[in-house]
RNA sequence: GGGAGCAUAGCUCAGUUGGGAGAGCAUCUGCCUUACAAGCAGAGGGUCAUAGGUUCGAGCCCUAUUGUUCCCACCA
């Protein structure tokens, strides 16, 4: 013991979480040496972006992870845990751009190579904060593998996938409707749109038709889109306008002749029945469009403002010029209306149908909108090229694998979720007019237009030998992100990690981002390396505030990690989060959570520090069986019973479960009664029964340290170096398993009624209001006889304040003076307190009698259901004979009780 | 419009093969019983949302209803 540390007197983590946490990366824990006798065990983090910073959901993400990766490497796997941050395109340029517009600087102004020189300048700087913050929370990952998704090695892999897939036909480029984010600049998927309900008005506005000279009124939320209108439509079906088959209106404001079409898009039931056509700057007429060959007219800027002449110019050369792409919109010069926000062209336009009695009426409307996820600003639908991933045959073999269970999710019923998106799913929308992210390994031909994919720097016409130019645009985040359980580990190359490592085990993330990321991923890995990236996902939900609220920068509400473990340590965060914690539900976090956490952290402190100062051994060994007391037979088998239900839970990633297990046998079981039994022997130093309990204390805080190291790893590493200790360190222990050894059912039964006794004369004492300080004699007469007792005097004194201790199978009435003595009534015995100058005796009737009462209605309860014959037929055995014997032990207590008040009376 | 979750003690939540409802916090009572007042010993407090159904037996399974949160969907 000599050599090993003192325990400081207060639990104060911040005094030793870091020193602990440099060791282990020294000694290189975190990093297994691959091992093909060991089976492996991986987890690929969630990589955080670069633009952010530690906040609870990563929190609560990486414990979950690391509880799991360190179970699995103390039990015997060469578990890998590999870390890495993601480029985060969209998120990180638009910081960018705002550092640059600080400075009254715009992308344009420093060019494409000085904003990715600044945007490698904030990656360094930025990038490293969340893994420094990550490190204080224990998180046991493998740094020496660390990645970033714009690596060398990620980049590789994703011009090679992208090579393959467009090579395979599975990658096109064309002009769709994309949503367009006129402030991000750029097209994001149809999976990065957020739909809010937003206020909004339903127009009604009348076009003049010229066949007719009739007016046509129609509804719109979006007025400023009729500059953009080659066609209004009705349904064919419907009665009111049958006339007006093949008639046409002139588009008020531009006076220009469109065309009245027939389409199915036009519901009878909504509005006026008659709709706008506006196939360059909505979805829905987008189609229209295609299904009449109607023409496109793009009326805004990529930048959301209405298009001009210039604009016009620009378009209708490539039109001229004979190079405009197929399906290539033409472009309006809104004249008086040009270079207006859409804002600012809405009421513009507003005011002049007013003005020609245009407008008929303004109908207030809820709409639903489109959003970007990043800026929160309204999406613009627009007509652009870009670059696709056909998905419906990656989606196929996707949805199998789900189906076929050879990927699981925890808890199952986000499978669903995934079914509804992987089976209703549409090409991916994957380039980004951005500049940070991976650049699209296509060239294009000026000359002859010619188009080259290919994972080489650079390309050379292969029809006019000349230089050919990049596809200025990046790809999609999620591109690279869904590459990631593997492209970590080195694909495309073959190399030992993949081949080790590969298919990873857990995916550990949050039900927000399984279409984003998880699908993605599954796809991507089985048409890449042809496995499932990982067995199971487990989810989780978000970590809300104490009134549960999502945490977000704009409520302020955030409560950041980084505090909580200044404050209370990473041990008790980590507990607080993985507590009370189902997979797939959202938790709040709060004060009186952190606080009950760091209360266990002390409580266990304080448990070890008794249980150093009353050690003299240098090495554990546990006793023989015949050596054990009670007490010892009975922790072993609790402890057994420990072991059990944490592995269980931990298995199936009940990690809640497991917890709260484990605080459970450290404070009630282990605490509050091994440890209060055992100080009678562990004050008697130099004997035999004192080496046994030194042992067995030792014996059972080893184990619960092991167990526990995985949620709560400082404390643990830095207790366990206190004690006598097998391992270098708990991290690479073995996590303890059933001792089948442990096997003292009965002697435990024996202590559990010693100690449900001892719980009654408490009860009563304290009903009574006697103070622990006024001892007594206690009498009990039991059926176990002598044996009852046996070694378990001193418990009495010292935990049932007794004086003295009398065990028979009947006591003499007078020898006790049953007359004023207290009688507590239990399932193995009668006690009996002779505390007759402290009762007030009129209140102790009152008590047995209603105690009489209770037992009463619990024999009449049992009588009954044994009475009903479906009952004892149908029901188990067990639980039958379970009911038989409850109603035994109540009649003996019943028994008891009424002799007991006979004799008050 | 489709789908899912949640509804259990005053509060926050556990409760996974259906066999007499649990924890933390809060409340009340009594304790400095020398590991721990960030503690110890007790106590009170629940028609498990509502209504049906299945079953010998339902917090748990089925149906409907109400409230609530979320996801998905191209609705002018």
């Amino acid at each position: 013991m000599s050599e090993l540390h003192e325990l400081p007197k207060t639990y104060a983590p911040g005094e030793f979480e870091e020193r602990i946490y440099k060791n282990w990366c020294e000694k290189g824990y975190f990093t297994p040496k691959i091992d093909k006798k060991k089976k492996p065990y991986t987890i690929v983090m969630p990589p955080p972006n670069i633009t952010g910073q530690l906040h609870m959901g990563h929190a609560l993400d990486n414990t979950l992870q690391d509880i799991l990766i360190r179970y699995k490497r103390m039990s015997g796997y060469c578990a890998l845990w590999l870390p890495g941050t993601d480029h985060a395109s969209i998120a990180t340029e638009a910081k960018v751009v705002e550092a640059l517009r600080k400075e009254g600087l715009s992308k344009d102004d420093v060019g494409r190579e000085g904003f990715l020189k600044r945007t490698w300048e904030w990656k360094e700087q930025y990038g490293g904060r969340i893994v420094s913050q990550l490190k204080r929370m224990g998180s046991s990952c493998d740094w020496s593998r660390e990645r970033f998704t714009m690596d060398a090695g990620c980049s590789e892999a994703v011009k090679d996938v992208f090579v393959r897939l467009y090579d395979k036909g599975l990658i096109y480029r064309g002009n769709r409707m994309v949503n367009w984010c006129p402030t991000c600049v750029t097209s994001i998927s149809d999976a990065e749109v957020e739909y809010e309900d937003k206020p909004g008005n339903f127009y009604h506005l009348l076009y003049p038709v010229k066949e007719t000279g009739e007016m046509l009124e129609l509804a719109t939320t979006r007025p400023e889109t009729m500059l953009g209108d080659t066609a209004v439509a009705i349904n064919a079906e419907d009665p009111r306008y049958a006339h007006l088959h093949g008639c046409h209106v002139i588009l008020p404001l531009i006076n220009k002749e469109i065309p009245i079409v027939c389409d199915e898009h036009a519901d009878m039931t909504k509005g006026t029945g008659v709709v706008k056509i506006t196939p360059a700057h909505d979805p829905n007429d987008y189609e229209v469009g295609q299904r009449h060959n109607l023409p496109m007219v793009r009326i805004f800027t990529y930048d959301g403002k209405m298009t001009g002449a210039e604009d016009k110019a620009a378009a209708d050369k490539l039109f001229e010029k004979g190079t405009a792409p197929v399906g290539e919109p033409e472009v309006l010069d809104c004249g008086k209306y040009a270079g207006m926000t859409t804002a600012e062209a809405r009421k513009a336009i507003l005011a002049d149908l007013k003005e020609l009695g245009l407008l008929k009426e303004v109908e207030p409307l809820a709409h639903n909108v489109g959003t970007c996820y990043r800026c929160h600003q309204v999406i613009e639908p627009m007509v652009s090229k870009q670059w696709f991933v056909k998905m419906e045959p990656l989606a196929k073999p996707a949805i199998a694998a789900v189906r076929e269970g050879r990927t699981k999710f925890v808890p199952e019923r986000f499978e669903k979720n995934y079914f509804h998106w992987m089976e209703n799913i549409r090409d991916w929308c994957i380039s980004r007019q951005l500049w940070w992210g991976h650049r699209i390994p296509a060239f294009y031909c000026d000359d002859c237009d010619e188009l080259v994919v290919t994972k080489e720097a650079s390309a050379k016409c292969p029809k006019c030998g000349k230089e050919m130019r990049q596809d200025p645009d990046t790809l999609d985040t999620w591109f690279s992100s869904a590459l990631w359980p593997f492209s970590t580990l080195g694909w495309p190359a073959k190399t030992e990690e993949l081949d080790f490592f590969y298919p990873t085990n857990t995916l550990v993330t949050g039900y927000d981002i399984i279409t984003f990321w998880v699908s993605r991923m599954i796809f991507s890995a089985l048409e890449y390396t042809g496995k499932e990236p990982f067995d199971t996902v487990l989810i989780h939900g978000l970590v809300r505030d104490a009134k549960g609220r999502k945490m977000s920068k704009s409520l302020g509400n955030g409560i950041d990690p980084l505090a909580v473990i200044d404050q209370y340590g990473a041990d008790a965060l980590r507990f607080a989060l993985a507590t009370g914690n189902s997979p797939g539900n959202d938790m709040r976090f709060s004060d009186e959570k952190i606080e009950a956490a760091r209360n266990f952290a002390n409580k266990l402190w304080n448990a070890s520090r008794f249980v150093r100062m009353n050690l003299t051994i240098d090495k554990v060994e546990l006793p023989a069986a015949d050596k054990l007391a009670a007490e010892d037979k009975w922790i072993l088998t609790a402890f057994n019973g420990a072991v059990a239900g944490v592995r269980n839970a931990l298995d199936n990633y009940e990690l809640g479960i497991a917890l709260s297990t484990l605080y459970d046998f450290v404070w009630d079981v282990f605490c509050d009664w091994y440890i209060e039994l055992s100080k009678a022997r562990l004050s008697e130093k130099g004997t035999e029964g004192n080496l046994v309990a030194q042992n067995v204390i030792a014996f059972v805080l080893d184990g619960i340290l092991k167990l526990l190291h995985p949620f709560m790893p400082f404390i643990t590493e830095e207790i366990y170096q206190s004690l006598p200790h097998d391992c270098e360190s708990i991290m690479i222990a073995d996590y303890p398993t059933v001792n089948g050894a442990f096997d003292f059912t009965e002697d435990a039964a024996r202590m559990e009624r010693v100690i449900a006794v001892i719980r009654a004369i408490r009860a009563r004492r304290n009903e009574m209001n006697v103070p622990p300080s006024r001892k007594a004699k206690i009498f009990i007469e039991t059926r176990y006889g002598e044996s009852f007792g046996v070694g378990t005097e001193a418990f009495f004194k010292r935990l049932a304040s007794a004086s003295e201790i009398a065990v028979a199978e009947r006591f003499d009435a007078d020898a006790i003076s049953a007359d004023n003595a207290v009688q507590i009534v239990t399932d193995s015995a009668t006690v009996y307190l002779p505390l007759s100058d402290l009762i007030d005796l009129e209140k102790e009737k009152a008590r047995l009698a209603a105690e009489l009462a209770r037992l009463d209605g619990e024999i009449e309860r049992a009588n009954k259901k044994l009475a009903n014959e479906s009952f004892t037929a149908k029901a188990p055995a067990a639980v039958v004979e379970g009911e038989r014997a409850k109603l035994a032990k109540y009649m003996e207590n019943r028994d008891g009780v009424a002799a007991a008040l006979a004799k008050l009376k």
